[in-house]
DNA sequence: ATTAGCACTCTCACCATTAGAGTGCTAACG
DNA sequence: CGTTAGCACTCTAATGGTGAGAGTGCTAAT
């Protein structure tokens, strides 16, 4: 259960397992964590003799931190001060050492009942997962709707707004939908130059469904040759919006609980702040993290260092990708100091991708309550 | 010009006018309101006539001050500190001291540019807008869609994804389009208790289409009752869609440059920017400001306490609202430090908002360029 | 009315000192 | 041999004192 959280750490060399540590390394390792996560103070021995009801001496837990941290798993802000878990002992906490359980069942009812009561709107959920997974992990959370890796062709509409505004809206296949104003001009020049009619709209749109149902971009380019002036001037256009739409757009995504990570005391100032907060406004490194994602399925945990991106090196990521793998693929998740209650975190991460996969796959169907 | 630009300061009883100043004490204003905006230090006597030129010595400043801080324009953070400026001081400097010019040439011509290289999608439009706002003023900008007050049935488009999904599409008349999923088991029912086929759902949305264009919520609860089974049902679908589109949304408001903000030395600190930033994340805002800037079109600045909202005390907003008032209304302006560069901040905003008419009004028409 | 001069106030940076926390080492102990 | 008590050592963080500098407000002279 807890092996299913891993990691893109399996570029740098010796994958420590947790065998090489004594019984011992083990339990300080893991209180030495726990306290931090805790309490953002390094911890010192006798802190932690006073505080987890450890059977020995104080001298004897420095011994085992002197170790631990010859592997590499501890670090020493300076001489006289206490131990904090490096990106590695973190690591190791998450693979084997952590407590994780499942969310308890009042923690899943709660849940699932927000969900109940909201609306059927696709968006609603996503906002509604990303303030469960921010409140209830304090860290700023992350989702995405979900989208087909290749946008295919649903359905079209044409719509005459006003004498000025023509606007074609565009389902696609996995439910999304993108819109676009159509230049009026180059429209009427093919209606015969005339100012196209809504009757003449509705045909350009059937004659399109018909045909172009379940393309993607370059398909669609294709068939358009086939078609009449007009559909194929709007196919055109379908092509522009299909290749949009294989982007993750930032404007889409749903992010709360900022503030959560701006408050823990590791950004306290200026700088660091400031990276976060450009890291997370502009969301691309969503993108990155896609494959990943997607590769390994289930909770990944991507810790510190971990992260390719230079600017998230002080920052922890829980994410799991939902929805189907091929027709479409949203991801959730949240951010936070890499001391995050990664105990809290990953169950949370992990129940609410299923969850998010249950109303996707099937709403209609049975009812979940 | 400048008197386009007012507030909502009328409550606060005595409104001072510039002709309460004598010459002396304008410039003096003047020059400590550009000078703190410019460096973020209280600025003192000496540094006032070193750096602006001004004629007479430093006592003959301090006396000017003390009379302005005495009409509680300046403040003194303490006794030896140099001159701040109190909200109302700014208020004076923005209705009467402020050299405002229009935005020049080369700034208009580069953002106009910028506006045709992109996509005709509008959330395009507004991401750009939110865009050239923030770095131009070095604030954050805030852009909301125009949408109509009372949102009002434009087109709907009803579409089967899947077996198990149904989808509505539904174009407002004002342009925004809001979708729905449809359960399908209601539907199903109605239909004959068959599964509905994609025809029987073009069918229904002709109907509706025909019978409900132009209308707002009540009035399509009205007409359902006279509309066959599967039609009604999806109007009062339709209704609910209207009535959630008849607020703004937080995930369709763009905002930009946040961190230009918090990068502000005023903010240095975590309290304070923990206010701003909530108030930034759900931008509710908006909703207060929209009687205000509508009743009074044009930009509109709100300075410090001027502003209702108790989280807003330590911010300016320059803001306007953009669109036709009665047809489609959206909001555009930018968040910053009362410490803000009003001089360039108005006519950016007043630019933006006469662009966006021009985009949203008569997009196809003639060509701006 | 303006200005030079001056006493006064307050902040800020600098320094030294100290208390406390925590370590690492060593020697003694079971 | 692992464990522990004891102790010297190091580093931080808080405290307080000092002095320079900036800026004011007042007064008296121009």
């Amino acid at each position: 259960m807890a092996d299913e959280a891993t990691t893109q750490g399996e570029r740098s060399a010796p994958h420590r397992s947790t065998s090489d540590l004594s019984e011992r390394q083990r339990i300080v390792l893991r209180a030495v964590v726990e306290d931090y996560v805790l309490n953002a103070i390094p911890v010192g021995s006798q802190a932690l003799v006073d505080r987890y009801g450890l059977l020995v001496s104080s001298a004897t837990v420095r011994s085992a931190m002197a170790e631990l941290e010859a592997l590499g798993l501890l670090s020493h802000p300076h001489t006289s001060a206490g131990r904090v878990p490096s990106d590695l002992g973190y690591r190791i906490y998450v693979e084997s050492l952590m407590r994780e359980s499942a969310l308890d069942n009042a923690d899943q009812l709660m849940i699932r009942h927000q969900f109940s009561q909201v609306q059927l709107t696709s968006n609603e959920w996503l906002r509604l997962a990303a303030s469960i997974l921010a409140t209830s992990t304090r860290s700023a959370a992350v989702v995405t709707p979900a989208r087909a890796r290749r946008a295919k062709y649903g359905h079209i509409q044409l719509v005459e707004l006003s004498d000025q505004t023509r606007m074609a809206v565009l389902v696609l296949g996995d439910g999304n939908v993108v819109q676009r104003r159509l230049d009026r001009g180059a429209i009427d020049r093919l209606a015969q130059g005339q100012a196209t009619s809504q009757a003449e709209l509705d045909a350009a749109a059937a004659a399109l469904n018909a045909e172009l149902s379940g393309l993607s971009a370059p398909q669609v380019r294709r068939r358009a040759t086939k078609l009449n002036p007009l559909p194929a001037h709007v196919a055109e256009v379908v092509a522009q919006m299909l290749e949009e739409a294989d982007h993750i757009a930032v404007e889409e995504v749903f992010t709360d609980g900022i503030v959560n990570v701006l408050e823990q005391p590791e950004f306290a100032e200026g700088a660091k702040l400031r990276g976060v907060l450009e890291v997370l406004q502009r969301s691309d490194f969503l993108e990155q993290l896609v494959p990943v994602l997607t590769r390994r399925g289930g909770v990944t945990v991507i810790i510190g260092h971990e992260n390719v991106n230079d600017a998230m090196h002080e920052v922890s990521l829980v994410f799991a990708p939902y929805g189907n793998t091929d027709s479409a693929l949203g991801l959730l998740g949240v951010l936070g100091p890499t001391r995050m209650p990664y105990p809290r975190a990953i169950p949370t991460v992990r129940y609410l991708s299923t969850l998010m996969n249950e109303l996707i796959s099937s709403h209609s169907g049975e009812t979940h309550d």
